[in-house]
DNA sequence: AATAGTTTTGCAAATGTTTTCATAAATCGG
DNA sequence: CCGATTTATGAAAACATTTGCAAAACTATT
């Protein structure tokens, strides 16, 4: 309120303020128990008026936690990974751990040089999306002995705890769902699969189970779309003007069918009357879309949520490893999908 | 590769292994061109042999740049300001940032407690979302000297260079809009706006608009409506259950307004043929939706570029101050709004 | 009032860097 | 091959803290 002006205000300056040593301000703040009451409020009363500000930095050097947590996400433009973040974010906020975001656009050499500078901060611990990460970046984070873990995607094997669904799972469910609903002539929209271990699993178990049970999908009929309404509308709109049509087209995500439904609509197809529509994610609008989306369901809130607690607990207590949680997908049949006529 | 199982290797480690001072080493990485070639090869194979890792905080106390920007968002849940954040860690990462992010929920109370602890962190900067904040949030930054910047919204006269868009400016537009098309019985859903000066200004000018054209808006048609797909559509299906109807239903943004088409659609009334809708944002996605939303653009990316540009070069050249950038509401009109009949 | 015990405080060393200053090594012109 | 420059390196101080140890200040007990 009042001293603000001059220079530099350290611990030292709070010290000479309240006429007690540098050590004793330390205490004041890092083990305020040991102090007599009397010269706890001298300092308080110091510190407020020289406006100090504790210096983390410097704590840091002593080995002392740093208290951020780096977040490596590939983008943040899409919602779903917005969701989870700030799930997480809230979760070890709690906790006292501010985050160090970035994210990597689904480019392997920039997320190792992130992860460098992230460690370079002294993190004191690191998450990453997804399981498949260059090995140069899980050497680098071995070398540094801090819990990390993987989100998003769950597998048991994975080579640090993971928190997130099986992917694989969501795909098997949507097929099982749209074969059980008869369906036979059946397109797929998926997003590209370069980088993207959790688009890859949905894509091959999609396409295992439907083969397993003895369909196939016409090589014309499988789509591969980037993650945009945008796209995944004019895309549908130009596979619903060729001569013979699906009778269900399966989507990798929420995104690209609610395209496909903005699609259907422009190019005067009925959805789930003429043809029916699935996503994978449940997300936020999609229960409200008309008709309304039938989807798997991958609870996002809940993953950021878990994985911060997880990592959180790591760091606190060593000893507390988590073993991941798969957080499991579920089937969310909604009017966007019909059994065949 | 190798020697990675040592505890502690600082910079005094490399040096032995390198057969050079510690002091040599740091110029390695601060002052390469200080050292002769041969000495340089020698430390980088130490480097790596050690896989030594910089320790930030420890140049943070000599008060070189910590290499942290601190950015303040109400939450990243909103898809619009994900993209914003997405799009400023982009720029800054350029020049070599990274980005310590913490949401603060529309909670002037956690607004001061998360940049207090950003400011220990001693982050180089500081971005705020909106224009209003409580006044210790101003006096803290100012007592810390570092530069600040309010992003997302535009005002000439604010605290701070503010980068964004002028919302009271985005508010008449749409309300123009709709008064040129001849609507004259309208109704508004809009957000809260306790804590969120966008909302506010959005909904003072729309309000404004129409009352400076002798338009009233019925108080029933006055809807407020948390940000959210689901609560827009239920309460546009509760609108047009009702014995009179608007032409044309104003939303604060385009969420609301996706909701609101919706709601529409499931209860049956054709938007655009007999009733005009329109948003506030132009969101991924509002384009392609059906009938494509009229709207008014905010420029999010650029926002985020505009603003991760301006703090970053504050931060390397304090001389460098930019007093601001208004990126200029457009209004966009596409088919969901019509003549009225 | 003296002793023993406890609580509170300060001193100084330590943390991992950077930087100033000084010195040693290399280079150069003659 | 010598002295004068120039270039490369090291020693030590500085940065803002924390912490082990010991001294000082209290309390309690006799």
């Amino acid at each position: 309120m009042s001293d603000k002006n001059n220079k530099k205000v350290d611990i030292v300056a709070v010290a000479k303020v309240a006429r007690v040593s540098a050590s004793t301000v330390s205490r004041y703040f890092n083990h305020p128990g040991l102090l007599k009451p009397a010269t706890r409020s001298r300092i308080d009363k110091a510190v407020r008026k020289t406006g100090y500000i504790r210096n983390r930095a410097a704590q840091t050097i002593h080995g002392i936690r740093s208290g951020t947590i780096g977040v490596l996400v590939p983008t943040l433009d899409h919602a779903i990974f917005a969701e989870v973040v700030q799930a997480f974010s809230d979760e070890v906020d709690a906790q006292g751990f501010t985050i160090l975001l970035a994210s990597h656009g689904y480019d392997a050499q920039r997320e190792y040089a992130i992860l460098r500078k992230m460690l370079e901060h002294r993190v004191d611990g690191i998450v990453l999306t997804g399981l498949d990460h260059d090995e140069a970046v899980f050497q680098l984070i071995d070398s540094q002995s801090i819990p990390a873990i993987l989100m998003w995607n769950y597998a048991e094997n994975a080579r640090y705890p993971s928190i997130g669904t099986d992917n694989w799972r969501a795909g098997q469910l949507i097929a099982e769902h749209i074969l059980d609903l008869g369906h036979r002539d059946i397109a797929c929209m998926l997003p590209p699969v370069a980088g993207n271990d959790r688009a890859n699993a949905r894509q091959v178990a999609i396409m295992q189970t439907l083969q397993a049970a003895g369909v196939s999908v016409r090589p014309e009929w499988q789509l591969t779309t980037v993650y945009s309404v945008a796209a995944s509308k004019r895309d549908t709109i130009e596979l619903l003007q060729r001569k013979t049509r699906p009778t269900a087209l399966i989507c990798g995500n929420d995104v690209l069918a609610t395209g496909a439904m903005y699609g259907a609509t422009a190019a005067g197809v009925r959805v789930s009357e003429e043809m029916s529509i699935t996503g994978i994610g449940d997300f936020k609008g999609s229960a409200d879309i008309e008709p309304p989306l039938t989807t798997v369901r991958i609870p996002a809130k809940r993953i950021g949520r878990e994985a911060g607690a997880a990592l959180s607990s790591a760091i606190i207590d060593p000893a507390s490893v988590s073993l991941g949680v798969h957080c499991e997908p579920k089937l969310i049949p909604r009017s966007s999908s019909k059994a065949v006529a």
